[in-house]
DNA sequence: ACCCGTGTTCGCTG
DNA sequence: TCAGCGAACACGGG
């Protein structure tokens, strides 16, 4: 599920859910999430108290104290990775990997079928020092975007202006759909070479980076106050996103294409993007 | 059976 | 030394 705005709803189910309380027991399977490497990953967070949850991009760094001091958890959640709260005793969830049950009964899944996802214990102190959080850019919600910033970076590569985007280093939480639905909004062809965009289509970017997430995320907010929808996804509520063959939004006369860059389902509509 | 997948990382190349 | 690229990772779902 996870671009920015999944991610950021998993920050809200954490804080809700379980600052304040305290880590009674974990338990992990063999799974390739964990580092370092191991069913034992967790057991430091023995005993643990929820204070913080933070997220930067994609990354989720959870703040804890315990008796022997500072401790965090460092969450990634990959292609398919989610975070479940489950009652005491009750079903977990399909593809749990890893379980951290709290002093009221109920458990914290965390649940990813792919594996591709990671958590990690990490001193608190040190979420700067993860070289992988390090070389975050700033995150777009929490610092905003400074469009100058964007223009200098994607004037300095060869690459296509949506793979620059992707690029977690520029603007952290864009992903493969984030990426087609603000090049969609900017009114960009994604094809186009990043070393190609104006200061004013840098502008665009911008602009259309914060939009199209918003929108994102007030559809999950919306989504989560249902709970018949939570499970199932609903109507598609993006622009241009798995929309091949159907009529654009904007100009309500070209068909949305689908083509394939760097490897990646890429959506825009012909006639609108340049 | 085959293709596709909201992400990252590795190894190779020039 | 490094940007760029393709493959790999793992496991379904359609």
């Amino acid at each position: 599920m996870p671009e920015l705005p999944e991610v950021e709803l998993a920050a809200r189910l954490l804080r809700r859910e379980a600052i304040g309380h305290r880590i009674g027991s974990v338990d992990a399977d063999a799974s390739r999430v964990l580092r370092p490497a191991g069913r034992n990953a967790l057991a430091p967070l023995v005993g643990g108290r929820f204070r913080d949850v933070r997220r930067i991009g994609k990354h989720l760094l959870v703040a804890l104290d315990s008796a022997r001091g500072p401790i965090g958890l460092h969450s990634h959640l990959g292609m398919t990775g989610k975070w479940v709260v489950r009652a005491r005793g009750e079903e977990p969830p399909r593809f749990s990997r890893a379980r951290i049950a709290l002093d009221d009964g109920r458990v914290l899944h965390y649940a990813d079928q792919r594996m591709f996802g990671r958590l990690e214990v990490v001193p608190r102190a040190d979420f700067s020092k993860l070289e992988d959080v390090a070389a975050l850019g700033p995150d777009p919600i929490e610092q905003g975007i400074d469009a100058r910033t964007i223009h200098a970076r994607l004037q300095r590569t060869r690459r296509s202006v949506k793979v620059a985007l992707m690029d977690q280093s520029l603007i952290p939480g864009v992903g493969n759909i984030q990426a087609s639905e603000t090049l969609f909004r900017a009114r960009i062809d994604p094809r186009r070479p990043a070393s190609s965009i104006t200061a004013a289509e840098a502008n665009r970017i911008a602009a259309g980076v914060i939009a199209s997430v918003k929108e994102s995320l007030a559809h999950l907010e919306a989504q989560a106050g249902d709970v018949s929808y939570v499970e199932e996804g609903g109507p598609n509520p993006f622009a241009v996103y798995a929309r091949e063959g159907e009529r654009c939004p904007r100009c309500k006369r070209a068909k949305i294409e689908r083509i394939v860059i760097d490897g990646r389902s890429t959506f825009f509509c012909p006639h609108c993007q340049k």
